[in-house]
DNA sequence: CAAGTAACAGTTTTT
DNA sequence: CTGTTACTTG
């Protein structure tokens, strides 16, 4: 309590605040009892389990607020990590509101990688061989600059770049740095994998690292606890700082994550992990279930508290997911239970095809829009997501909500900052900033196009090595004594002295960094090129360079900007209107909506084949708590579906109903039967299939305990038989056909714009859009627009 | 050097 | 069936 007095040090809480803390704090008024355990247990370690739904997040940033109020710590003591950046910034919102908007402070609430970098920024020379060391000013690599990066040692050491794929070696020191496996403590038999090559790559990957004074994403965490184990004096000041430890999704956290904490958590021994054992769903990529299931061991004394009451979901929900969720072994075992209504059951249907369910899925959207579900009240779209177990699954409902005109997001996808055009301009403004990063002039000297293709670059890096210098150095002694010729050459000299001009304006505080970055994209000719290009995401791309250089605005400087945009930039989710989410069930952990639907619950694709063939009973153990996941995302209502035939690359394939359909317990589960066999979509596209279905086949489809029945699996085989090699008619169930439009009548499309149609084939055609390019579409997804005021007849 | 073609692979994804 | 990537041609 001594830090009570020193009053004027208590940065960040104001009187009002503390005085309000002499009172029965009232933030603690609204918790459960579990909830208030959890807040109020602040000394030595504690492992809270928090089951979904039960106000984790909450319990969480209240205890962060108590530990502040009741002057224990001060802001910069308490290290709170989390695996998003997305999260960090919700704990952070979360604290503000919670303490009023005068908490600044929380400078070590972050990612793990956030913190590691400002941890290693500040000790940067001691990561290192003898000779050569990390500067601060050290740069983060992406997976793609990895990537690159050991494309180039494979190919310095003459080896078959087909029999060893740079990706695959990639992913092998990622799992190596995952276990914090230095090439110096690796194992003899680890080190030969790559057919001996392994060990070898990885050193010389390090030693590449050095010298380009950058690090991947997986050493800055290695680093962190190397760094601590070799200099006791920088663990202790760091376990000195940190008073009190708390970790999010502690379930997700690697060898590599679990050992910096228990390093850092040696001083004051007071570390809170938040988690679900149950929710483990990274195994795949390091993640060690293992860690929570063994808090009580590696912690001794540890308090576990259960978050149990979930304030989510319905109990037919909770009932169907914990039953799904039993068939596992190990788990550290929790009862969620809430006082919510019963609800409705959890809702099982089968589907002839992949297609026939996306038109279900829409269909039933659909009467939701149309208030045909009185039970639920209004839903709105925001309300409704689709979660899917792999991405290509969302094509099937991306193009089906396209022709129905049903609007959608997709949530994921490539992030903003890995974008081509984004990337690239990153590399121009590191370049400018450090002249040396020779992988950042390697990606755009010639973006644009220059005439220095490989050989040109070849020519620069003999010259650059010969000198011992970088690159762009290199580039300018190539220029000085005229080691190219013609166009490539003056083009080299025009860029390198840009180059330099924009290094010194860099450096010249009087010119603002936004003008500056403004200026590099226009003067290199980038800006241009895609404006010359033709596409029809040029203009997009154009707008996020834009909103890029809008980025800049908050930061002092370029080389400000550099050092967090790799870890911190987000991608964009505009809240955009009313529409669907769709996405995968990764994509999905911590988020909630009313109605969900779980579609492609297929044998093989969920559980998913590659995961049990590789992991085997780990493997499905982890799929299914995915498929809990999955479920305990709904409020209200989920609907969970399958497909007797899906296309898969271009094949049809027939499959089983997943396993897991089985193991939902029966008495919260709605078997439902697909409607309008006659004449609607449904019996339109059995028709087209050749098939000749009864209703009881449809409700025996439906049903859990015949899908093993011979009748099922003769039926689909046949079905994916017939469907194979029969070339389509064009017979396109609900969609518009092509022979309305004619070459020249103008169009438009949802996603493209207007555009003029130039050629028609069967149902696709050939669109010009005015935002530029040809593409090729179907019919159906464009409608017609009164081309120069006109209307046909 | 750039455009065109053949070959190939193809869960899940954050930092 | 698609998108990507390496190789071949102009």
């Amino acid at each position: 309590m001594e830090l009570l007095d020193d009053s004027d040090d208590f940065d960040g809480v104001p009187l009002s605040q503390r005085a309000l803390a002499a009172r029965p704090a009232p933030y603690l008024d609204g918790l459960n009892p579990a909830q208030r355990e959890a807040v109020e247990a602040l000394d030595g370690p504690v492992l809270l389990l928090a089951g979904a739904g039960t106000g984790k997040t909450r319990a969480l940033t209240t205890r962060i607020a108590h530990l502040l109020m009741l002057g224990k710590a001060r802001p910069g003591q308490i290290l709170a990590v989390t695996f998003t950046n997305k999260a960090a910034r919700e704990m952070k919102d979360r604290i503000a509101r919670l303490l009023g908007e005068t908490v600044e402070g929380m400078p070590w609430l972050g990612t793990f990688h956030s913190i590691s970098v400002k941890i290693l920024r500040r000790h940067a020379e001691l990561i290192g061989d003898g000779q050569l060391h990390l500067k601060p000013s050290f740069t983060i690599l992406d997976t793609d600059d990895q990537v690159r990066l050991m494309k180039q040692l494979i190919q310095a050491e003459n080896l078959d770049e087909k029999r060893w794929p740079a990706r695959q070696l990639a992913h092998l020191i990622d799992g190596w740095k995952n276990r914090c496996l230095t090439p110096a403590n690796l194992p003899k038999g680890e080190a030969s994998a790559f057919d001996g090559w392994g060990g070898r790559l990885y050193a010389a990957y390090q030693q590449r690292l050095l010298v380009l004074n950058a690090v991947d994403f997986g050493d800055l965490l290695m680093h962190c606890v190397m760094l601590f184990q070799a200099h006791p004096d920088v663990l202790k000041g760091w376990q000195d700082r940190f008073r009190y430890i708390l970790v999010d999704e502690y379930q997700d956290t690697n060898i590599a994550q679990y050992m910096w904490l228990r390093l850092l958590a040696q001083g004051h021994h007071n570390i809170c992990c938040v988690g679900d054992d149950d929710q483990s769903i990274y195994g795949w990529r390091g993640a060690e279930v293992g860690n929570i299931l063994r808090f009580e061991k590696d912690f001794p004394g540890a308090q576990v508290i259960r978050l149990e009451q979930n304030y989510r979901s319905t109990p037919q929900i909770l009932a169907a997911a914990s039953g799904l969720i039993s068939a596992n072994q190990g788990r550290l075992g929790k009862t969620l239970w809430t006082e919510a209504e019963p609800g409705e059951k959890l809702r099982l249907i089968g589907h002839w095809d992949s297609e026939a369910e996306a038109r279900w899925i829409g269909e039933e959207i659909e009467a939701f829009q149309g208030g045909h579900r009185a039970a639920l009240g209004r839903v709105s779209l925001n309300d409704i997501a689709i979660l899917v177990r792999a991405s290509h699954q969302m094509r099937a409902f991306e193009d089906r909500f396209m022709t129905i005109g049903l609007p959608y997001r997709v949530i994921g996808g490539p992030r903003f900052y890995e974008r081509a055009e984004i990337r690239d301009a990153m590399a121009y403004f590191r370049l400018v900033v450090s002249p040396a990063d020779d992988l950042a002039f390697e990606r755009i000297v010639n973006t644009p196009k220059r005439g220095l293709g490989d050989k040109a670059l070849q020519t620069i890096q003999g010259v650059a090595r010969q000198n011992g210098v970088g690159l762009l150095e290199g580039a300018r002694i190539v220029v000085q004594d005229g080691h190219l010729t013609g166009k490539g050459l003056a083009n080299l000299r025009e860029f390198v002295a840009s180059v330099g001009r924009w290094h010194a304006d860099a450096l010249d505080s009087t010119v603002s960094h936004v003008e500056l970055a403004e200026r590099i994209l226009d003067e290199s000719g980038y800006t241009a090129m895609w404006q010359n290009e033709k596409s029809p995401d040029a203009p997009g791309r154009l707008d996020n360079l834009k909103e890029l250089v809008k980025a800049l605005e908050e930061f002092e400087n370029l080389q400000g900007f550099l050092e967090h945009v790799a870890l911190v930039m987000d991608r964009d989710e505009g809240e955009a209107g009313e529409e669907v989410s769709i996405m995968t069930l990764h994509a999905a952990k911590g988020l909630e909506f009313p109605v969900v639907f779980l579609p492609g619950w297929e044998d093989g694709l969920f559980p998913n084949q590659r995961a049990m063939d590789e992991q085997g009973t780990r493997g499905l153990e982890e799929e299914r708590r995915l498929a809990y996941v999955g479920i305990t995302r709904a409020e209200r209502l989920a609907t969970i579906s399958f497909a007797g035939n899906r296309r898969l690359y271009g094949q049809w394939q027939s499959s089983m109903p997943s396993r897991f359909i089985d193991e939902l317990p029966s008495q919260h589960v709605e078997v439902l039967t697909p409607p309008g066999l006659y004449g609607g979509g449904y019996g339109a596209a059995m028709a087209f299939a050749g098939a000749n279905p009864s209703d009881a086949m449809y409700e025996r489809a439906a049903r859990a305990d015949v899908y093993n029945s011979p009748g099922w699996k003769r039926m689909q085989a046949r079905a994916a038989e017939r469907k194979a090699p029969v070339h389509r008619r064009p017979v396109i169930i609900d969609a518009e056909p092509a022979a309305r439009f004619s070459v020249g009548d103008r169009v438009a499309h949802a996603k493209f714009g207007e555009g003029k149609v130039m050629g028609i084939a069967e149902d696709t055609l050939t669109v010009q859009f005015d935002a530029g390019g040809f593409k090729t579409i179907k019919a159906a997804y464009v409608h017609p627009v009164g081309g120069d005021g006109d209307v046909p007849f």
